[in-house]
DNA sequence: GCGGTCACTGAAAACGTTTTCAGTGTTTCT
DNA sequence: AGAAACACTGAAAACGTTTTCAGTGACCGC
């Protein structure tokens, strides 16, 4: 049998209690507590967190609810996250939505079983609007993709002045027929969509937007059909790194020089998008401050319930490579 | 206050031990379940997994340790992991080692705290070996890495098999002065390494293989380093994604070109080792059938803990491209 | 010397479930 | 018809902690 409190207040000769207290944080005489500790070393003793858990009704636990673990994005994030989780002592739940609210709903409630403390949640759009903070127990702070102003915390890049950057950058290098390929499911891409969009605008140029799944096979897709009419951009913005690679593998089969035939602008700084000819300019998001920043968001929640909703607005940083350049040749010289 | 089991039972005029039963698989009229089920309805009952796994004595969660999760490698076993995992109602607790051997004792305690039902672990050498059965109260699956032969359960490589395969590539391609760089910290890269040396041998070549941490800048550092002396190699075989990652870097940044003055040959297959020019050639490894074929393992051990230990060997499958192309320009052609 | 704080301690009551145990009543066998 | 099996149910005992409550003795100020 496992060996519990019970055996070592036995060993130490003292009450379950002072155990108890010895190993929190309590008031205990130094002999006590050193008897304690000698009875832990020789039992071997191991707290049982299950049981701690219901006694202290304190879970010590955040749920992580992204769409795929496997987009470097919620890699990087997650990393940051669970780095200052388990700083804090704290454990995380990690939970992969593929986009899908029925599985977001189904996550949900297994937090709710979890009695979590706390819920960091990059949410699809149907997900954002409909989660009313009254039918949850727990706080919750978005990240990526804020919901209705006002409901819960976020931390979320200024997606609009990011994607209109990506347009002046390629306005100035002489591009006029803009395209842009934006993820079908999350306000983000909604939001760079809507900047992009402006600063079309701005420009007085059409602006043509397309929606697709975000991720790297039905943007290959989709460019691809695109690329084959008549009228194709010669220029695309893309709302993230998997419809970026989409694009890319798109002109590659197209045989379409970058940027000589197709410039190509997109989201995510990814370790890749500078290996590959032309590098492919992109805006980086600062990945692990906005884990961080979460993480933070949601310990002064928990610390001040009742303080008023904040919403953290981190900017990208553009950074420019060939794929962007006018003058440059299609393919094959190295900068 | 939260909604308890008692207040379903009160609700539905039945006894505690009713509604837990409705609820679980036991014994219920069909007129009872209806009622109790009106009940956690009505009441909007969520059970509390932390009471449920301290009566039950079954947590339903497991381990899944490796060493960094922005590593794609592990990114793509996780999420086959924590899909398996959630489909059997499991709960995953992820943990990054960074490939600290402290950190690694600190989350196998913790574990232990947990009462996990099993773990999932890609350990460094040194835990491979220390980790006893006899010292952990759950079964332990080790993926990447294999521990010493019969101790627990793994999935694996052939690595041997593996980098012996690309070292034959090479030479058939005609290159002679090949090169090895691996990582220090897993016994995976010693059974590549020693692959390596066994098919240069059986060729009747010098292996020169060197060990480096096994993220992009130290391999980036190192390989400089090599590329910048006399004798450097013709061929460079790299231990996984992150050290091919920062030997291209190296190679570019000395303006060697690929595989004109330098053939590249690694492991892993991420999405963007065909998206560079030339495509790199690697062994790719069926990330998703390890992730799962562990978690088929953990719950095989779980039902016959007295089994005998098994050891599943997977095969990589080498994928081709330009990168070891002898007669190949150095860069700029497209296949 | 005495009332009052103080620092510490142990017995026992939670925490919210599942599981055991001991019935019920009903059916099935002989 | 009586015994035996069966299907279901509720009271109460766990599970392993933390926390409350009620002390105990030591110390302090007067």
């Amino acid at each position: 049998m496992s060996v519990g409190i019970r055996d070592v207040a036995r060993a130490a000769g003292v009450s379950t209690a002072t155990v108890s207290r010895a190993l929190g944080r309590g008031p205990v005489s130094d002999a006590l507590r050193e008897q304690v500790e000698a009875a832990v070393r020789a039992t071997g003793y191991r707290p049982n967190l299950s049981a701690r858990r219901l006694r202290s009704q304190s879970t010590q636990t955040i749920g992580l609810i992204v769409a795929d673990i496997r987009n470097p994005f919620f890699t990087a994030v997650s990393r940051a996250v669970e780095d200052a989780a388990y700083q804090a002592g704290m454990r995380v739940i990690l939970c992969n939505t593929d986009e899908d609210a029925t599985r977001e709903a189904m996550y949900l409630r297994l937090m709710q079983e979890e009695r979590v403390t706390g819920v960091i949640f990059a949410p699809t759009r149907a997900s954002a609007q409909g989660l009313r903070a009254a039918d949850i127990d727990f706080p919750v702070v978005f990240i990526d993709r804020a919901g209705p102003p006002g409901a819960h915390d976020s931390v979320v890049l200024d997606n609009a002045a990011a994607a209109s950057a990506l347009v002046d950058h390629l306005v100035e290098e002489g591009f006029r027929r803009i395209g842009g390929l934006f993820g079908s499911t999350s306000s983000t891409a909604q939001e760079r969509r809507a900047g992009y969009e402006a600063a079309m605008a701005r420009h007085g140029l059409a602006p043509a937007a397309r929606a697709v799944l975000p991720n790297a096979a039905a943007a290959e897709a989709e460019a691809g059909r695109w690329l084959a009419e008549a009228g194709r951009p010669e220029a695309l913005i893309l709302s993230n790194g998997l419809i970026l690679m989409g694009a890319l593998r798109a002109a590659r089969a197209h045989a379409l020089p970058v940027p000589g035939a197709l410039a190509l602008a997109g989201f995510d700084n990814e370790p890749w998008t500078d290996l590959v000819d032309p590098g492919l300019t992109v805006i980086e998001q600062p990945v692990a401050e906005i884990g961080a920043q979460a993480m933070t968001l949601l310990f002064d929640r928990l610390k001040a319930p009742d303080q008023p909703v904040r919403k953290v607005v981190l900017s990208g940083r553009p950074v420019l490579r060939g794929s962007t350049r006018r003058g440059a040749p299609g393919s094959g010289a190295r900068a």
